[in-house]
DNA sequence: GCAGGGTGTCATCAAACAGTAACCGTGCTG
DNA sequence: CAGCACGGTTACTGTTTGATGACACCCTGC
């Protein structure tokens, strides 16, 4: 699920650089050059955060974080703000405001997708938190382990990824298709074959736990994981 | 099931190099020039999926995408838009008028088809998912699974569909060639006779399960599917 | 900047599967 | 009772699909 951010910026250039970095980090974007323009995106269309300017003409950017924050709808977008100063008490301030983080104009590219990347990991459960088992296999993504009754599981970041998709996914076939966008994302240009590859390296790290026939071949379908062993072995 | 493409792109050289590449996925391919050409076919014979060049003699390719997004009968069906230029706020301008993705001349056949593939496959329904059942036998379309009384059945990719045919067009018999059509597909030319083969696999495969029976032969007419024991058993 | 792990792709290998044909059995019909 | 029609059964073969190992690239962290 692509992630959706709303610049809100009165500056074309620096709207459009931001715009730029985002589209390159993969981020699904919406602009507006002022606070009118944010509440109709905002109304129409919420973003799962904000970005900012702390200055606008209008309504500030300050005044339309209070005011995001205080209506039921949009007070759990987390906002980021951006300002051109630098000063200590304008942070306290905007933080003060609800605002989730506060960065100084200039910044880097990777300091502003880095922030956004912290905000969102902190407030979507996205890679829910919540340990996922099957059996004697446990999952717990918050130290981002594995494990068959105390043996550690060593997995990469996509089979990681991919198993706790099994896990959490338990029983129902997936076509390859559907496991590139689940696992890899979606708008990953990626061959299908690929899929193959990271199950049997999933199989081979649990195989010696002796957890690896847990994750089952559907000829012709897809792959599915069933903590029932297959019949068919 | 061919997908059906439109390639809209008035420099017959870019075009017909799409198209090869098309035809090479084994795409089906309509081809306009102008936007003219495109709407007739749109029109006519409504293809799964736009490849629309961003500049076009007439009315360009985003004003048509527009054009199309706005269109009750034409909006679900996915555009991608192709251009010349890589600056960034095309690429917003682009999604923004309602296209699906964006790609950058030049580009190779490879991401090309990659990306029709996504999108197609973020589109594409999911075949029935309802579980059904028969007496003791349950079929499960989404775990790919079936069973007789908490026994798994072992089915091959044809059993399934053909049990899954049977299972939800119960008593009523089919004759091989109805079959052939309903569970093979359309336009597929196979001897009759390997039905009978089929038919013969499913019910050995439901044998053990004592669940063979339920496939009636229907001397002269074809098969019949009931839950009912037959009383020649 | 270099080393190493992690990923995606490819070529090859093996297994499952589907379609065909040939043969067998049975029951109907002349 | 012989012949025929129809379906059942099985063995064979080519094709399709998945598994596997090797390789090249790209980050990342040092």
């Amino acid at each position: 699920m692509p992630v959706k951010i709303l610049v809100v910026e009165d500056e074309p250039a620096v709207r459009e650089m931001i715009v730029f970095v985002l589209l390159q980090s993969e981020f699904e974007v919406m602009q507006a050059e002022n606070a009118e323009q944010a509440r109709e995106h905002l109304a129409n269309s919420p973003p799962d955060l904000v970005l900012m300017d702390w200055m606008l003409p209008g309504t500030s950017g300050v005044e339309l974080t209070r005011e995001l924050k205080q209506d039921r709808l949009t007070m759990d977008i987390p906002v980021i703000l951006l300002t051109a100063r630098g000063e200590e008490d304008d942070k306290v301030r905007g933080l003060e405001c609800g605002a989730e983080d506060y960065i100084t104009k200039p910044f880097s590219p990777r300091e502003l997708v880095a922030r956004i990347k912290v905000i969102l990991r902190r407030i979507s459960p996205h890679t829910s938190e919540a340990v996922v088992t099957a059996g004697p296999l446990l999952l717990d993504p918050s130290t981002h382990r594995v494990s068959v009754e105390e043996d550690v599981v060593d997995l990469g970041p996509t089979e990681f990824r991919l198993l706790h998709f099994f896990l959490t996914h338990q029983e129902k076939v997936y076509s390859r298709s559907r496991l590139l966008d689940k696992v890899w994302g979606t708008n990953v240009y990626i061959e299908e074959r690929t899929v193959d590859v990271h199950i049997r390296r999933l199989r081979k790290a649990l195989e010696p736990h002796g957890a690896d026939g847990m994750i089952q071949t559907v000829r012709g379908a897809g792959y599915r994981f069933s903590e029932l062993a297959t019949s068919r072995a």
